[in-house]
This record gives C-alpha cells, sequence and structure tokens, in this order.
DNA sequence: GTGAAAGCGCTAACAC
DNA sequence: GTGTTAGCGCTTTCAC
C-alpha cells in the first residue's frame, strides 16, 4: 500500500527465526525471554537497522510516551527555567515533551482542547494559567493526567509558591533597612480589550506588601502603589512616576524581577543613585538579578518544572500524590541593590566582598495540604 | 482487550449511517463528499463527542504530525527567542513541536540518534549545533526532513548570520566612535575534559573584530583579547583583567550581549563609567539589551526560529528549498553603551530623547548560495 | 460519492 | 519461554 520505510518487528522476527512476541519482549526489556533468544533477536536488530516505531507502540499500548506542557510567555526568564527544569525530568523518564506557548487566551485555549483529543498525550503540565472548571472536567473525563506549576488547581497536584508572603518578605526586607516608605511596581489586571491569562501573582504580592505595612503600622499610601502592563518599558514608567513624587519613596518593591530592571533602569535615567538614593527588590531571581546585583524575593524557578514533572511522572506510573499542594520555599537574597537608608556606597574589592555574603530569610518549605 | 477510551471513527460511520471511509474523509476536508452526507457526519462527531486519534491517523498516514527542535541552552535569551520563533509557526501549521534541550555532546548525540527512529518526527530543526557528517547522513537515510539555524549545515537547508561581519560591524562601530583601543570579550574553545557543543560563533566575530582592526591600520593587541567559558560571570571576570591593564582599552566588544552585560557588571564594580570612560558593545539584542541601553549588532532571533519553521514546513510539504543557505540581516542598534571617546554623559529627559534615536548601520539580509 | 477491506507496526492475551 | 493472533484507530485503495 505504502512504500515501506525500514524494517518491522516482523523482520526481525523472520530474520531471528522467533515470533514477533518475542521480539516485542526483548525490545521492552520484558521478562520472560531466555538469554540466547534475546541475545539472537540482538542481533538480527542491528544487523537490520531496526528503529522500533514510537507511534505503533503507542497507539498499541492505548498511550503515548509524550507529555505537553502548557506554558505561557515562554520567552520570560522564568517560564524559560520552568520548562527547562521539567524537560530535565521528562528527558530522564523517556518521555517526548511537546511545548506549548501561549500568548493568548485564544491559544491557551486552544491548546488545551487540543490536548484532550485521543492519544495526543499521556499526560500535561500546566505552568502559571489559571483553568476553568470545566477546561479540568475535560481532562478527567479524558482520563490524562495533568498537574499544576505555579498556579493552584483545586483537587489536582500543583506546585506553587505562597505569593502573599513572598510579598511580605521582601517588604519586611526593606523595612528592616529601615525604609518606611516603599513604593510597588506590579501587574495591572487588564482590560477586557486585553483580556489576560489570568495571573495572579502581582496582585498577591501586592497583598503581602499590603499586609507587612500594615503589620508594622505604616500607612499604606495609594500613590506609592504603581501598576500596568507587565514588562520591564512599563515598569520603567510607572517607577519614574514614582521617582517624580513630591515625596517619593526611599525603596521600591517590584513584582517580577523583569520589572525590578525597568525600575533599576529608571533610577538610571534620573540619575538617582542605587542603593543609596534608592532600594530596590525584586521577585523571582532570575538569572539576569545576579548580574545585576538585584535584591529579590528567590523562588525555586527551574526546581519547580522539575517537581512539578516528577508529580506528573509519579502519576502517570499510577501512584497517587499526596499532599496535593507542594509549597516551594521563598528567601531574600540580599545583593547591592538594597540597603539602610541614606546608604553610602563603597566602591571596588570591599563592596565585592559584601556582595558574596547575600543576607537570607527563609521562609516556605513545608508541604501542606 | 483494553478499555476503549471514546468514540472513533467506527462509531461515528455507524451514528451516521455511512462507512468509515467517508468519515474520514470529513475529518480531512477531502473532497468527494456530498455536502449533505459532511453535514450528517459532522452531527455525530459533535452529538458522539468524538475526538481523532492522532496517533493512529500518524501511522496509518506513515508520518507523525509532530516536528521536533533540537537546541542548546535552552535557557539563554538567544535560544528561547529562537524556539518562540519557531513554535509560533510550527503551531499554526498544526504540528507538534518536541523540544530537546541539549546541554552536553552526550545529550545531543542522545536525542539526536532517538530522532532518527521511524515514525518519530516529521520533521527537525537544528539550532546552533553543528552535526557530524556521519547525523546528516542518519537523517537522511531515514529520509527526515531536517533544516537548520544558526549554524551552516553544508547541503541541508540553513538559516543563518555572517558572524565575521557582525563583528566587523560592531568594530567598525566602536572605531566609528574614535575608539583605537578595543577589547575583546568571548567564548574560549573549551578543553576536553569539558567537551564542547562545537559553537563557533564567538570565534568568527573575533575574526571579525581583528578584520576591522587590521583593515584599519590598528595592531591587534593580544592583550586585549580575552577568552573564557560562556556566561556573564567568567565575562565580568574577564572585563575586569582588561580594565585592570597598565593602558585599558576604552571600548570592549563582547561577543555575546549575555557577556556584554557582564562587562557592564564589571565597569560598575570599578566604578568606571559607560559610556564616559569605556563603550561596550555586545551581540544579538537580546531584550535585556534595550533594558540596559547595550549598543549591540542585532540578530532577528525570533525571525530566525520562524524561518527556520517556514522552510521546514515547505519542505515537509514537499517543497524544493533554493537557496539552501538564507543569511539574516545584522544591524548596529546604538544606545546608550556606546559613545565617542572620552564622552560626556548627559542626565534626565535629554538622554532619554537621545535613545530613542538609534544610528543603525545595515548589513546582509540578501539570501545567497 | 460512498462502502468495504487491507494495511500501518506494535502490544498483549492466550495457547502451547 | 515462545508463537499466534486479535486488536489499537485511522487512511487509502479499489470496486461499485
Amino acid at each position: 500500500m505504502r512504500a515501506r520505510s525500514g524494517p518491522t518487528i516482523a523482520d526481525v522476527a523472520a530474520a531471528s527465526g522467533v515470533g514477533v512476541g518475542t521480539v516485542s519482549r526483548v525490545i521492552n526489556n520484558a521478562e520472560h525471554v531466555r538469554a540466547g533468544t534475546r541475545l539472537k533477536v540482538l542481533a538480527a536488530i542491528e544487523q537490520l537497522g531496526y528503529r522500533p516505531s514510537h507511534l505503533a507502540a503507542a497507539l498499541s499500548r492505548g498511550r503515548p510516551r509524550t507529555v505537553a506542557i502548557v506554558i505561557p510567555h515562554l520567552t520570560r526568564p522564568s517560564a524559560v527555567e520552568r520548562l527547562a527544569g521539567a524537560l530535565s525530568v521528562l528527558d530522564k523518564h523517556g518521555y517526548d515533551t511537546v511545548v506549548c506557548n501561549v500568548g493568548s487566551p485564544a491559544q491557551r485555549d486552544h491548546h488545551l482542547a487540543a490536548l484532550t483529543a485521543r492519544h495526543r498525550a499521556a499526560g500535561v503540565i500546566i505552568v502559571s494559567l489559571p483553568l476553568s472548571r470545566h477546561q479540568v472536567a475535560e481532562f478527567r473525563a479524558a482520563a490524562i493526567p495533568l498537574v499544576a506549576v505555579d498556579v493552584s488547581l483545586p483537587g489536582l497536584p500543583h506546585t506553587i509558591i505562597d505569593d502573599v508572603a513572598g510579598g511580605e518578605l521582601a517588604t519586611r526586607h526593606l523595612m528592616s533597612l529601615g525604609h518606611r516608605r516603599i513604593g510597588f511596581v506590579g501587574d495591572k489586571f487588564p482590560s477586557k480589550k486585553a483580556p489576560a491569562l489570568g495571573f495572579r501573582s502581582s496582585d498577591r504580592r501586592l497583598a503581602g506588601y499590603q499586609r507587612a505595612l500594615t503589620a508594622a503600622g505604616l500607612p499604606s499610601d495609594a500613590h506609592l502603589v504603581r501598576l500596568g502592563p507587565h514588562g520591564p518599558a512599563t515598569a520603567e514608567a510607572l517607577a519614574a512616576q514614582l521617582l517624580g513624587l513630591p515625596v517619593p519613596p526611599s525603596a521600591i518593591f517590584a513584582a517580577s524581577d523583569t520589572q525590578a530592571m525597568g525600575v533599576l533602569s529608571a533610577a538610571e535615567r534620573s540619575g538617582i543613585a542605587i542603593p543609596g538614593q534608592l532600594s530596590v527588590v525584586g521577585f523571582d531571581d532570575i538569572q539576569a538579578a545576579e548580574l545585576l546585583g538585584l535584591s529579590t524575593v528567590r523562588q525555586p524557578l527551574e526546581d519547580s518544572g522539575v517537581m512539578g514533572a516528577e508529580r506528573l511522572c509519579a502519576i502517570m506510573r499510577g501512584d497517587e500524590i499526596r499532599p496535593l499542594r507542594q509549597l516551594l520555599p521563598l528567601r531574600i537574597v540580599h545583593r547591592r541593590s538594597s540597603a539602610t537608608v541614606g546608604h553610602r556606597p563603597v566602591t571596588g574589592a570591599t563592596e565585592q566582598a559584601g556582595q558574596q555574603t547575600p543576607t537570607i530569610a527563609e521562609l516556605g518549605g513545608m508541604p501542606c495540604d
């Protein structure tokens, strides 16, 4: 019917004088095969240059050795790190990983719908995206294991951090350095015109910021909170607003490192010294943070991918996941961008040394449910 | 035998009172189906909640609708941008994309070998990785379309840039600003202990740098060339060496933006003003470059992924690709990090305005073969 | 136009 | 232990 593209299991069977069943067993390292037989088969495989067909195996088995990872804004540093973490373990377990990058709700829904089709994926990792009850139900109906990373999915395994606590951590760090007037730069809930993917991290971090302020008896000045679409350019503009205030903040907490970079940039533009005149704290600890000497709340990005993937593998293996909620630890990494109010800069080797010993405050890490 | 997981084409056929062949035609939008019949079938599909099985279709067709992209160091900004570009077009064409991140030669060989197995991928995009003649032959033997991005693959379609010309571009830019003592920070050919993936970009950019220097009648001082393992930390150290020289360079060209960031960082540590005392030019124009005001040689990263993917799709569609070599354009983006020798800084709005009008020098863009 | 039937290459029962 | 066989769900001739 079609041109055959290579030797099949039948050819191997014929060549080695055994049945296809035996060849299959050898391929899959199943037991109940005599050593001699195995060798014969292996020789035939080698000689014929036989390569098993994933497709046929998967169809026959009823389930592909493929998992999908649905991840928004792939090019953001935090997303890639998560992806890389997941890929490394999926790889190790022999899964093919198809990556679905989503940049809009439409794209998200498209991918999600496609993934519940038959034989599409043996499991799915969903990153940062809140799913509707209906979407979750589709996966359940299709019996496709689903785990979430960086987003809470009730009833399903999810690996997350406590964003509120993170916001508190950052704010308390700043307050411990003597800052009393602390600005916040974060994401704004977008308009209907640009419907978003439902990220809540920034909001939660803001909540933590406010909580910490309140707990310390500090007023939370609405003027000090600036929100806008995610991205360094916006963050830069927002920070510029903050710095232009009659009484500007002495510190700014940005909801992400990317945004913190915008803040740094704004300060540089305005000739404001970091950390002399302004302390900045970010969130995530992406790779650029270290390079820029950015103080930040570190979350284990790569690990989140690793954990999510490992849990998915466990489920696909048939294991039960308990507890469903896995909380990853957060900690402050104190670098050059934050210092005590009115800090006088030190240059050269001294500062370098200082940077080598970041102050660290731990939090979380305890799984709970 | 196995628990059936949902309605099949046969169920749809039965429900709509037609044969499976007809259903198949409907699913694939094939012709020769009466409109009425089509509607009936569509109704049955809807009613049964039928989802076609990719696996079965692929097996039957002899070729999956899956392509693989093999890409080293996924977490590097340049790699992600390429990946994102490729994903967007593959997605649009309805392909699943499995991503193979490679961090070592062993991993590379592992993935490459796996991909030549039967029914594994309908096509492969290989990014930045030089392939051995043998590896290429394997793909050819397996009749798996292969295209390269950011690496030249003789006899196969490849989308690349002219790294030598890029190196020249950067160097000439610096020279045009009056710089005569220009340092270079790039990748060193790693030792056997840490066998690398064979990237040659840094070397070629260095060659361009030397060529430009020579063409301008400037001596190329070996002390001004510093090489080390890729990464900002190393670059920072190398730049520090350069800055510590008895007669330090007035400008540094880094083989990548990531390394340029290390250079910037080193300058900041040493209290050296950018661009007052030191001009810096990078390569790639990753997203962070704009934010940092880093002058750089821009290469179309995302586009390279787009182009590679489009060419792969074309081949899978049966088209011929001519010419094989596709050269993407390069251009200098002049930002704050480079200026004339002895430049006096301007602050505030003035500088902001200046940054809005980067000088641009074009090069390449013409396909050739 | 449409139906029937033969694969695609493999896994998994089941018999021996 | 090993061979045989019946699917897995679809595409694609080939008759009608």
